[in-house]
Order: C-alpha cells, then structure tokens, then sequence
DNA sequence: GACGCCATCGGGTAAAACCACGATTCGAGG
DNA sequence: CCTCGAATCGTGGTTTTACCCGATGGCGTC
C-alpha cells in the first residue's frame, strides 16, 4: 500500500485525484492540502510514500514545498503533477528535490505509473519534458521509466486482450487482422514495460483499464 | 459494483467479511446486522444485490430471516454462510429461499466467487455440501458454480502464472516439470472455469492470490 | 487392501502467441 | 513538400500453450 499525500489549491483536482487513486487499491490518500504550507505541515506529520504536488500553490510555491519536504523527510518522494510545462520551471523543482514530473493533461495511467514509480525510488518523467531538462536527473536516479502513453488503439487492443480474448478474437472484433493486433500489443507492451499476458492484464487493472 | 448485506451475530466475521470484499474491490458492503430481525429490516431498506447470512442468529433465526427477505426482495439472493453443516438444516434454508450455501471454513476465494455467483442469480454450493441435498435447487436454478476449491499446489502454480511467469520458469522455481506446471495449470482454469490466462490473472486478483 | 485424490511425469499434435524483419497508407505539422 | 507517427498487413520462423492420451507413487479413508 502506498500512502500518498495530495496537495493543490484546487478541489477539483485534489478529488480527481483521490477518485483516480482510490479506485486502484494499493494506494491510499492519507491527506489533502490546499497550499504548500499545509503540504509540509502534512508531509511531516504523515510522513507519507510519495507528495504528489501542484505548483502553483498559495502561501509557499510547489518548488520551496518540495525543498522543505525532501530536507525533512528525504524518504518521502515528491512528484509534481501541474499544467505548466516551463523548462526553467522543471528544472527549478528537480533541483528542489522532485523526482517525477507528470503534466495534468497526460493521461491517467501515467499518473498512476508515476506514482508506483516514485513509491518505488524510480524517477519518472512524462514524455512531454523534453529530455535536455531532465537529463541530469535521470543519471543521478537509479532507474527511469519512459514509457511512453498509449494509443488509442493500443489500448482499445489490450483492453480485450485483458478482458480474456485472444488475438483472433480481438482482430474480429476490430475487424483487423491478426498481425496488426499482434503489432499493437507487443507495443503497447514494450511501452509499458511488460513481458507476458499476465503482467498485461495487471497493468491494465491498476490504470483501470478494465476490472479485476 | 456489487452491494452486499453481511449479517453475523459475531462482530469478528462481520468485519472479516467486510475487510475480505472491501479489498477485493467490485464489492460494497452497504451494511452489517448483528441479528435477524435487523438483517430483514436493512434488506428491506437498502435493498443489497446479495445478503450474506449466518443462520444461528438471535431475534429471528437465518432460515426465516431468509424466507422475509426473499419475500420482500425477490431481487436480492441471500447467501448463507455458516459453520454448521446438518443436511436438515441446509434444505430448510434452501427451501427458504437461498441460493448459495458455503462453510466458514473454506478458502476465502469460495466466499468470493460464491457472492459473485449469486450476484449473477447464479446459484453456489460449497462442494463439501452432499449433491443429494441440494440436487432439487440446482435443477430449478439457471446455472450452477459448481467449482472444487483449488489444491495448494494448483494455488501456487497460478499465483506464479499470474505473477507474469510462464509455464517454464514456474516449472524452474518449483523443481518440477513443464508436464506437471500444465497439469496443474490447466486443472485449476477447469475448476474456476477461466479459459485464457488473462481471465486467470483476474480470477487470482479477485480471489486475492496475488494483488494488481 | 481397494479406492480415490493428489502430485508427478511423459508423448504427441495442433493452435496460438512471440519475434524480427519490412512495407504501405494516411493525416498532422513544420 | 517532406517528415513522422500511427495504423495497417505481410513473410517466416521459433517458442509457448492447449489438449489429448496414459502412467506411477504416496496418502488417507472406508
């Protein structure tokens, strides 16, 4: 179970993500902050796996939050999930201490990914960040993921492929031949770093894919 | 999402059930009774998709706390799940009106797939339940869920395939050959009635063999 | 001891899946 | 216009599963 504590100004998201998170089981949110004090506050007192932090936050910005959560529990993780993609931005946080940084817009199996990862000590970075920025934070980190997002079909494809069809199955279905089913599942499982049917069907639980 | 009445007299099976469904996601446990009285009343009132029945209950017994609930709520299936196993006592009960039947002592996946049977109006019988005494109820039922619990060993061999492993590698880590990793394999989807490794990998999720 | 269940292993065949290549088409964007 | 990603499909091969059969030894029960 991996404790998360989710910090944004604003409701909508803070629920979002709760809603997204809690659906997936083995997370659990065991605090909201609405600024970036708060967030410090409730990141010592919970001491929670992984900060998942906006930036822009009233009273202290999401940069000076993870410097003071990362010297005051450097085993808690802090992921940003924010809209703004300055490269001179991302830099200032990765510097601050961060080590995943994920934009609201992708979608929402990478911010699941993103937080396994962190909870794992991994650094994970959406595929948007261009590279230059991150570069030297990769190499300092232990491990990085880079998987990319999905397509729509690709997801379409091992959403049945999850769902028990086999692939003649899901090439009737699609209405496409085998071969190109085939192709979209060994790339889809490429991209997210899978290597057999059932670690397939796993991933496609916890992005919520499908249900157990 | 199935909801789910849990009605026992002893606080600790109702909060082992509840913490068993709560974990397996795709269960709601909408409320819990300590008596029979109270598990009609609450069947009535928030009308669950199943209501799981101890049937030595105080106030008003399992078996008429059966028949009143299947009276009122024809929808709502009661499963009945107790330690006491007297022929005599299970027909009463199935001639109230239940439809599952299953000991406290099976494996915890029993419990699961029996809810899930009867949330589909599918009727389930604990196997250690003698075929003579529910042969009646499960000619006039559509279906029947009529899977042997799985050995340790089946268990082990599909928690593995699960986990991603294939049929070598299980054959590897337990010392033993592909021949039997098969055996024990395609056993096991006979008995939990899956027919890919996909609907296998959901199958040991929900039953708890391994977690998303 | 006979009987059933379990775990173990084998042989054989057909189907399915995996893999490594290449190739086309089509649309969005620089 | 040219490039690039996505989607499509192919050839040809290896590996893995699925499913059929049978067989053996252990272990408990009646």
């Amino acid at each position: 179970m991996v404790s998360v504590l989710v910090a944004d100004d604003r409701i909508v998201s803070r629920r979002g993500l709760r809603a997204l998170l809690e659906t997936c089981q083995n997370f659990e949110v065991c605090a909201e902050a609405c600024n970036g004090r708060e967030a410090v506050e409730l990141s010592i007192s919970h001491n929670p796996d992984v900060v998942v932090l906006e930036i822009e936050l009233p009273i202290i910005d999401g940069i000076e939050a993870t410097r003071r959560i990362r010297h005051q529990r450097p085993q808690t993780e802090v992921m940003i999930l924010t809209s703004q993609n300055r490269d001179a931005t991302i830099r200032d946080v990765l510097h601050a201490g961060a080590r995943g940084y994920v934009l609201k817009s992708e979608p929402e199996e990478q911010i699941v990914l993103a937080i396994e990862s962190l909870a794992h000590h991994r650094s994970y970075f959406s595929r948007s960040i261009p590279a230059s920025v991150i570069n030297g934070f990769r190499a300092n980190g232990d491990a990085v993921d880079q998987s990319r997002s999905l397509t729509a079909r690709e997801r379409e494809v091992i959403r049945l492929i999850a769902d028990g069809k086999s692939n003649k199955s899901v090439a009737y279905l699609l209405d496409i031949s085998i071969k190109t089913v085939e192709a979209h599942r060994s790339a889809a499982m490429r991209k997210v770093n899978v290597h057999s049917t059932a670690e397939l069907v796993r991933y496609a639980i916890r992005c919520r894919l499908i249900s157990p």
